[in-house]
RNA sequence: GCUCCCAUCGUCUAGCCCGGUCUAGGACAUCGCCUUUUCACGGCGGUAACAGGGGUUCAAAUCCCCUUGGGAGUACCA
């Protein structure tokens, strides 16, 4: 049987990172296994879907290089892939149901409704559905509330029995009878309800294996029913662990940044967020830890998934975007850190070879493309100098005063744009023997003298980068 | 409440299925040292975990049970 896996996002707001990371998987595992992975998308509530937010996470998607076969603007052959051009679809299915008697029409009212499960909780059963719609004597009526055009939803007969679910990550689970009442297929506004249009769509898209989040656990029983009801083999399931955060509860706003558009935002690459995304709750065979997701697809194996939810913690992915912007190309490097320097910043006038000295100085030192322009401001150009204690020692020492001194002499009488490495080393080496000095006040001094700060690159090469003008005006202030 | 799921360093995890090779390995973070000063990179090293209790066994992180803790579901949301 082929491998058909897919990705099911409520156009409800933006690409969640839960989202992003099962979507990951679903994307690894089709092509593991040379399957196809398909984009649908699950928009059967009016109220809170909104089209740009489909685009937006679709947008999102592609940014971070999980591309889909088919989906709503990918079309095949077992299309349309937005739940809310599927509605007929569901309804016929619902009714055949209804005429199988596995499943009834309900016209109880939402008090009803309300007042059913409170008197279930106070008597301490289950709030499971106990109306009388679901009693053949009442199939008339219901037949004539129909003709006559009142608005029921319709509800599926779940079946007293338990059921079993072989899930790859969970291993057997059992849903004892009596889990669930009846549930909702369609809503009196004949919209599908999720479980329903879910297995629906899965069975018709021929999705073979079904990868999602541990909070669908559950739901699996339901689905399992319907699957039951229409004679239909289920997929396997794979119920992927949960992403929550510090305080262990489930992500959510005030955990920071959970949107993908967010990391786009703040110069993430994308193929470090998806290394680092991959991570949480699989493991690379060999432990290998920075990969591009398409280098591992072809090893990427469903048992290795982890069961324990997992903390969603910043600090190791600033850790991978930094690896990765180091095994960029130089070329898309170049490209990619020049997108967050501003346009008129000092940096676009200078020379090629200047930029790409540049470059190499700084980028063992960045986690972030945006990093980089706040290293040449700083280090480079002295702007926003912050003056630290240690600084101020340095400042106070007689060596200091003696350096900045000779190299003041040496050179306001050099002209140019810029020292060139040798002459910077020959007024250093002469600085080093005319004054008899070494180590930490040599250095120190040295530096603090020409950069006005207390750390940075190496001198040798950080010097002959710095225009000579600035190099200047800092000396004059000894 | 009921049902289901989960439990190894601060964090992500390897190991668990197929008990001994585990005085529990790696990575991030952190600390120390080296790399003629700083930051970073790199290198070396340190601190740091099998939730608790019972079994089974010659032997348990690994198998079983209980407790505790956490999470999810219990909707005419998805």
């Amino acid at each position: 049987m082929s491998v058909r896996v897919r990705f099911a996002p409520s156009p409800t707001g933006y690409l969640h990172i839960g989202g992003a990371r099962t979507a990951l998987y679903n994307y690894l595992f089709a092509k593991a296994n040379n399957g196809k992975f398909i984009l649908r998308v699950e928009d059967t509530d009016l109220e809170r879907s909104k089209r740009e937010y489909e685009e937006s996470q679709l947008e999102d998607l592609n940014w971070l290089g999980i591309t889909y076969d088919e989906g709503p603007d990918k079309p095949g052959d077992v299309g349309p892939y937005r739940q809310s051009e599927r509605t007929e679809i569901y309804k016929e299915y619902a009714k055949k149901l209804v005429d199988q008697g596995l499943a009834y029409y309900d016209f109880c009212s939402d008090e009803e409704l309300e007042k059913m499960k409170e008197q279930a909780m106070k008597e301490g059963r289950p709030p499971h559905y106990t109306g009388k719609w679901r009693n053949e004597e009442f199939f008339e009526e219901a037949a004539n509330k129909l003709a006559a055009g009142e608005k029921g939803a319709i509800r599926f007969k779940a079946p007293k029995k338990s059921y079993i679910l072989q899930d790859e990550v969970r291993g057997r689970v059992v849903f004892p009878e009596n889990m669930v009442g009846d549930f909702v297929l369609i809503r009196s506004n004949g919209l599908p309800v999720y479980n329903f249009c879910c297995v629906i769509d899965d069975m018709l898209m021929k999705i073979s294996h079904v990868i999602r989040g541990e909070d669908h656990l559950n739901n699996s029983v339901r689905q399992l029913m319907i699957y039951d009801a229409l004679n239909a083999e289920p997929p396997s399931f794979a119920h992927v662990s949960l992403l929550i955060g510090k305080d262990r509860q489930k992500l959510s706003k005030r955990h920071g940044a959970t949107s993908t558009r967010l990391y786009k935002e703040e110069s993430y690459l994308p193929s470090a967020l998806v290394n680092y995304l991959c991570l949480l709750g699989w493991s690379h065979p060999d432990e290998k830890e920075i990969f591009r997701i398409d280098d591992i697809a072809h090893i990427f194996d469903s048992k290795r998934f982890s069961k324990a939810a997992a903390i969603y913690d910043l600090e190791k992915l600033k850790w991978v975007n930094g690896m990765h912007i180091r095994s960029l190309p130089e070329d898309i490097l170049k490209e990619e850190i020049e997108k967050f320097i501003k346009e008129d910043h000092f940096y676009f006038k200078q020379s090629d070879s200047w930029k790409k000295s540049v470059i190499d100085l700084f980028k063992n030192q960045i986690e972030f493309f945006s990093d980089f322009e706040k290293r040449l401001n700083e280090d480079l150009l002295h702007s926003n100098i912050v003056k630290t204690e240690k600084l101020e020692e340095v400042l106070s020492w007689d060596t200091t005063k003696q350096i900045s001194d000779f190299l003041k002499n040496k050179i306001d009488i050099i002209d140019g744009e810029y020292l060139s490495k040798n002459q910077f080393q020959e007024i250093f080496k002469a600085l080093k023997s005319d004054l008899g000095l070494k180590g930490k006040p040599l250095f120190m001094g040295t530096r603090v003298s020409l950069t006005g700060q207390d750390h940075g690159p190496e001198l040798g090469d950080l010097i002959p980068l710095i225009p000579l003008n600035f190099l200047k005006k800092r000396l004059s202030n000894f």
